[in-house]
RNA sequence: GCCCGGGUGGCGGAACUGGUCUACGCGGCGGCCUUAAAAGCCGCUGUCCCGCGAGGGACGUGUGGGUUCGAAUCCCACCCCGGGCACCA
């Protein structure tokens, strides 16, 4: 018998040539073809030095999904490209003056080298970088698109900066006050600075969250992230200055227990009402210090409270009380109207300040569990307030209370969001250019469309400066005014690389398109996305980035799908002695180390063998050697079974259920329990390492059963494993198909587990003395109840069990189970 | 503080809607092959107890209760770990 070693060095570069060559996996636009779509999409990288493991676990699980759809007779489109704008690029050119975009191109060379080596069933003629001209063209596009229907739009704002990356941030961008990027504290700054309009999605993607089938840990934070509030918007009377000052609140019920009024220190009344008070200096102290105060400090909620009575009052329109105002940094600006009616007996803010500044508590809802102590938040009776809400249920008061409101004109029910919008402006050089040109004359003027793009300009010093590097590209910068002809100047802030990336989807359907972004056809052909793949850490803002996009350009007319990615699974973290990788703890497995000792099938295989994909997994050196044993004991076993040549034929089991027996019979069977069980794993859930400890179980029993099985029966259960495990260890599975059947495992339909071969001639009845397991017996599997209960009791542990005691009851479950209880 | 996940052998993890706890893999132990090694192959492997043995028993899914003929699974309380939110009125 020849020597047979499994070569992942020779196997795996002979068939990924066969599918560079032969341009295997890619899938033309053709909305007759038949056939269900597919699109199957990995989140795209950021291309930065080479790939590291967690985008081989994220492809992996793609590439599964991908082949799976493919065999099951779908048309998959599955392609890739770069999000190659931002920052890390941009440092590197700091640090070295080398031009980002050569560092980008080796970096994305790389990964698409790597991403080959893995045997990846990628659609490459769709390829694409966001930091293409021929790409960042149609991202101004819809940019301008935004503009025109005022949802892109410029306004003077206190926003948060980074001092270190020299640049504005969203607020997605800010964690506990920090850079997200850098961890640098943030500082405010007044900037004039560009917007989108997000907020006027807000209902619509909060409501349409109910029609996506996401993890619910992600709905609920994009949920908490918007932050629906219903409420009232009562008005408040500034009787000495003659202004009304509305507040949001949620609790209008409470209106009786206001007894004082707070206002944010950003409020821009708050200087004007302590005017002519003497209180001036002191109010103008506090906002001073509050400003400037970091947002880390401020944000503090254990914090003690703080503020400047500013020496004026506002009348409560519920009872005519007089109400002193404050400027107190615990009420926020940028929430509701920036103002707050302050209810201390059944708010926890509110009591907290009213201590601190003796100010009066007065209970207006019961606890109907005996009043406690203050502040209290929960349901009850309301008391203290008026006649006519006075013993009335709280919930209930608040509907009555609203309606009175409105109609006496004093306020109205009211819904606020915690979502702000996007702020998408950054004063850095490698982005998308924001194609706008201020003219002296006609204000912000878009480039037309026919000149697009704005290229981004060659320039020498990438240092920031407090405004954007492109500010020194003079040339660049001075142009015509596309309206009047004057001299005017280009925008020299850049896009936010999200905005890159809220579309790129769009661009895979059509993305040799150089008339349009895309033909609203052949996107209809694709979208919306059947499975989106990624990491957890995208929940918020990538996410519900590309969900407005793509409501607002469906709402444009140019598009018409309300939603991008129909379901979304998301990836856990690969880590190593329990800690995320980093090179400064030295525990990084690099995927091109793990390639190179193993082959791609072994790394892939056990990435997804290692546990559920969706959560964290902690690498093993060993688990490796484990998952490449098997791959090296499947490939030697269907080498040394293909000696004597393919099987002719259908790959089926040979003569079918009559003619097998014995070994045969058994072998037969687990092949067809393993494509029962892998198809489940697959379709149902994403469960891969069930599905691959199911190929091994196969794979040991045509090992264990090679000396009593015939040759045809021995190929099949091999071709069927090879088959199962395509989709997760390409390369290895073609090889030994091919051996076997002489065919292309690709073009092959999925298995189908044949019925009579799922059945069992005899099934293991469990026997139970008082739901203790005493004893096993062999009974048809269509026993009835009465014959399995004497099988049981004659089971001799059972009788043993029993000795002495009385049959109370019996229970059977058909096929499984048999408990007897006794006494 | 609030909202989600999750605690199962020495380790990663299985266990579908309440019905054989620990599949598969790792590690460990023993054996085969070999001059030897590597590779490969075969067997055993939750803990404790009784038995020379075949075998049997008790305990066992973070802790304590409960429901049930029967609970890793359902309910209540608590502990620990991970994640998200957190002065949002």
């Amino acid at each position: 018998m020849a020597e047979h070693r499994y070569d992942p060095k020779q196997i795996e570069p002979r068939w990924q040539q066969v599918w560079a060559d032969e341009r295997t996996w890619e899938v033309p636009n053709d909305p007759d073809a038949p056939g269900e779509r597919s699109y199957v999409l990995v989140m795209l990288p950021y291309p930065s030095g080479e790939p590291h493991i967690g985008h081989l676990k994220v492809y992996s699980v793609g590439d599964a999904v991908a082949h799976f759809h493919r065999r099951i007779g779908r048309r998959v489109l599955n392609p890739m490209g770069y999000d190659a704008f931002g920052l890390p690029a941009e440092n590197h050119a700091i640090r070295t003056g080398q031009h980002p975009r050569e560092s980008t191109d080796r970096s994305i060379a790389e990964f698409r080298r790597q991403f080959r080596e893995w045997g990846m069933s990628i659609d490459w003629s769709r390829e694409f970088g966001t930091h293409e001209p021929r790409y960042y063209r149609w991202t101004q596009w819809i940019f301008l698109q935004l503009f025109k229907a005022g949802l892109a739009y410029r306004k003077e704002a206190a926003v948060k900066w980074c001092p270190v990356d020299q640049t504005v941030l969203a607020n997605e961008q800010v964690i506990d006050g920090r850079c997200e990027r850098c961890g640098s504290e943030v500082e405010a700054r007044q900037l004039e600075q560009w917007f989108f309009r997000i907020t006027d999605y807000a209902d619509r993607l909060l409501a349409d969250l109910d029609t996506i089938d996401w993890p619910a840990n992600v709905k609920t934070m994009q949920r908490n992230w918007i932050g629906r509030s219903e409420g009232a918007e009562v008005v408040f009377r500034c009787e000495e200055l003659g202004i009304d000052y509305p507040v949001f609140t949620t609790r209008p019920d409470t209106l009786f227990g206001a007894t004082f009024f707070v206002m944010a220190p950003e409020h821009p009344d708050v200087l004007r009402l302590a005017e002519g008070t003497g209180r001036e200096e002191e109010v103008r102290a506090y906002v001073n210090r509050a400003l400037t105060e970091s947002n880390q400090e401020r944000g503090a909620a254990d914090k003690p409270k703080t503020g400047v009575f500013l020496g004026r009052y506002v009348t409560n329109p519920v009872n005519g009380e007089k109400l002193p105002m404050y400027v107190a940094d615990y009420v926020l600006m940028e929430y509701g109207t920036g103002a707050i009616m302050a209810v201390p007996a059944h708010d926890e803010r509110d009591f907290a300040f009213a201590q601190a500044f003796d100010l009066p508590i007065r209970r207006v809802v019961a606890d109907p569990d005996g009043d406690g102590e203050l502040p209290y938040t929960g349901d009850g009776p309301l008391v203290n307030s008026a006649p006519e809400f006075d013993g009335m249920h709280n919930r209930e008061a608040l509907r009555a209370i609203v309606d009175w409101l409105d109609r006496e004109g004093k306020g109205h029910a009211s819904v606020s969001y915690r979502l702000r919008d996007w702020l998408l402006s950054r004063q850095r050089y490698w982005g998308c250019p924001i194609p706008i040109v201020t003219c002296p004359s006609c204000g912000l003027v878009p480039v037309p469309e026919d000149q697009l793009p704005v290229e981004l300009p060659d320039i020498t010093d990438y240092a920031p400066k407090g405004r954007s590097p492109l500010a020194a590209a003079e040339d660049w910068v001075r142009t015509e005014c596309p309206s009047c002809g004057g001299p005017a100047e280009r925008e020299t802030d850049t896009m936010d690389t999200f905005v890159d990336s809220s579309w790129y989807f769009l661009r895979y359907c059509d993305a040799a398109n150089d008339e349009a972004a895309w033909d609203p056809k052949v996107v209809a052909e694709w979208m919306p996305v059947d499975q989106y793949i990624g990491g957890v850490e995208h929940a918020i803002l990538h996410l519900l980035y590309a969900r407005f996009f793509v409501k607002a350009l469906a709402d444009l007319g140019h598009l018409d799908v309300q939603e991008p990615f129909s379901r979304l699974f998301t990836q856990g973290m690969i880590t190593r002695d329990g800690a995320k990788m980093s090179k400064s703890k030295g525990n990084v497995v690099s995927p091109r180390e793990i390639v190179d000792r193993y082959g791609a099938d072994t790394a892939r295989c056990y990435i997804l063998f290692i546990g559920p994909p969706e959560h964290d997994a902690d690498w093993s050196d060993e688990g490796v050697e484990g998952v490449h044993r098997f791959l090296g004991r499947l490939w030697r076993l269907a080498a040394e079974a293909a000696e004597d040549g393919p099987i002719r034929g259908d790959v089926v089991a040979p003569g079918g259920r009559e003619g097998l027996q014995g070994a045969d019979l058994q072998l037969a069977r687990k092949a067809n329990w393993a494509i029962e069980k892998v198809t489940a794993d697959l379709g149902d859930r994403f469960a891969f390492n069930t599905a691959i400890a199911a190929i091994m179980e196969l794979t040991n029993e045509v090992s264990r059963l090679r000396e009593q099985t015939s040759p045809d029966v021995r190929r099949f259960a091999l071709a069927t494993a090879a088959s199962l495990l395509f989709p997760f260890a390409p390369h290895v599975s073609a090889d030994a198909y091919e051996r076997l059947t002489g065919r292309r495992v690709w073009e092959e339909p999925w298995p189908d587990a044949d019925p009579a071969l799922l059945e069992q001639d005899v099934v293991e009845i469990v026997c139970q003395v008082n739901g203790k397991v005493r004893d096993r017996v062999s009974a048809a599997p269509d026993a009835g109840d009465e014959e399995l209960i004497a099988l049981a009791k004659a089971a001799p542990n059972v009788q043993a069990h029993l000795d002495g005691k009385q049959v109370v009851k019996e229970i059977v479950v058909p096929g499984k189970l048999v408990n007897l209880v006794a006494r």
